[in-house]
DNA sequence: GTTGACTCTCACGTTACGTCATACTCTATA
DNA sequence: TATAGAGTATGACGTAACGTGAGAGTCAAC
């Protein structure tokens, strides 16, 4: 699909999808050899999201951020979404009954409070914000990956091997020379995109397995690999 | 009430009540001494109604236009409010079926069409801009009451003296020489404001009777004024 | 009489596009 | 096949609705 087909189906402006695609937030999948534009299915479920996320109050960066993170799931986005469209359709509700209210005290039936009149109005902070944070993280917890995104593919593909190295090592013992050597590969590695003490380093190693986020997406290179590294670098920062 | 308390009520910003009253929005009924904005009841009633329509997307010049309009009615507002919220809970439900289908067809369950996925999620043109530019009218039709505005307190006092004067000549003749000078001091009045050749001063009084805006307006200084006015008007163009 | 919480007015920064301007691309039709 | 008309691209400046300090005054309370 061209822009203006997109724009068309969705209701936002061609310039808006220009705008998605310069700030990195919606890259569609193909370009012709014009420079045309070309968008596929996987780029419109995405825009749905992104125009969810847009509607529910999201600045444009924390969307980028939440459909970046390593540890987003579109499924689990779509069932926060559903609760979000539930809590507002009830905050609705709220707000019909402060009008009905408010029309009433106008003819002089009643009167109001003014806490009353702006019951259901305040929509200055957004609780599922945070929720969304909890659930694809943000600052602290994905910090690493974050900062090896900003450094490249390379800096990308030495943490890959470093992860592949540790998963083949993951059945050993993790105070072994051979495990204690890549572990402290992983130590030098992180120095490089970050700052971290030996402390930092072991504290980091326990969210390994205390943080689901980070257990999931480091046991995709191998089954119980969260907890080997861990184990591997309280060791480390012990011995060091 | 100052500022801030206003802010905690309300769950805007300071800032932001700063910015409505530089630009007019929302100007405070009364300043202390030392410059503090204080807010009355009645401007918060107006926050309550600002805050409705920012939240339906309507752009802040817009909701200005709104309020300043002579015609504008609290009432109707707040039942013009009420079916737009209606209406947002029906898009809710929509947007809730559309996700849940998402769901279904992410799991493999049906599939979809590109349009299925955006159901609800269009919110290009509100429709109710229209309803509300309908009711309370813009550019055209509220022209010379906005200008009079513009030109500050003794010009509206000016208009508002022509009205009374007619309002008691309304059961005359309007063909009359005390009607027809009458009149022509409101067309000495308008043209002081704006500009109105001989057809479009009765134009303007064809739209007098038209156009129940202006109708209700007028005939608030004596019923009949506004037919009144439009015969005369077109008496007075006819002799000119 | 001095905090500490609140307020004021600049004034520049930011987000998420809107709105031209200028130029290229691609069918559809004369 | 030339050419119009609809679509698209890239700047680049404009705009709306505040955010975010900076620097200074205000005020009740201890």
């Amino acid at each position: 699909m061209r822009v203006k087909e997109v724009a068309d189906l969705t209701g936002v402006s061609v310039r808006t999808l220009h705008h998605y695609d310069e700030i990195g937030l919606l890259v569609p999948d193909n370009v012709t050899e014009a420079g045309y534009r070309v968008y596929s299915d996987e780029n419109l479920t995405t825009l749905q999201q992104i125009l969810f996320f847009r509607e529910v109050g999201f600045p444009l960066k924390k969307i980028k951020e939440l459909l970046d993170s390593p540890s987003f799931n579109r499924l689990e986005a779509f069932e926060l979404q559903r609760d979000m469209l539930m809590a507002k359709r009830k905050q609705l509700g709220t707000m019909i009954e402060t009008i009905d209210k408010t029309l009433r005290s106008e003819r002089g039936e009643m009167t109001m409070t003014n806490e009353e009149k702006f019951k259901g109005f305040d929509f200055s902070s957004n609780p599922y914000e945070q929720e969304a944070r909890d659930r694809w993280g943000d600052e602290e917890v994905d910090k690493a990956n974050k900062n090896v995104a900003k450094f490249g593919k390379e800096t990308q593909e030495d943490m890959n091997r470093i992860y592949y190295n540790l998963a083949e090592l993951r059945h050993t013992d993790p105070a072994s020379a051979e495990a204690q050597v890549a572990i402290g590969e992983w130590y030098t590695f992180l120095n490089k995109i970050g700052d971290y003490s030996l402390e930092a380093f072991a504290g980091l190693g326990e969210m390994y397995v205390a943080d689901e986020r980070f257990t999931k997406n480091i046991d995709k290179f191998g089954d119980g690999l969260a907890v080997y590294m861990r184990d591997a670098m309280k060791i480390f920062a012990d011995r060091n």
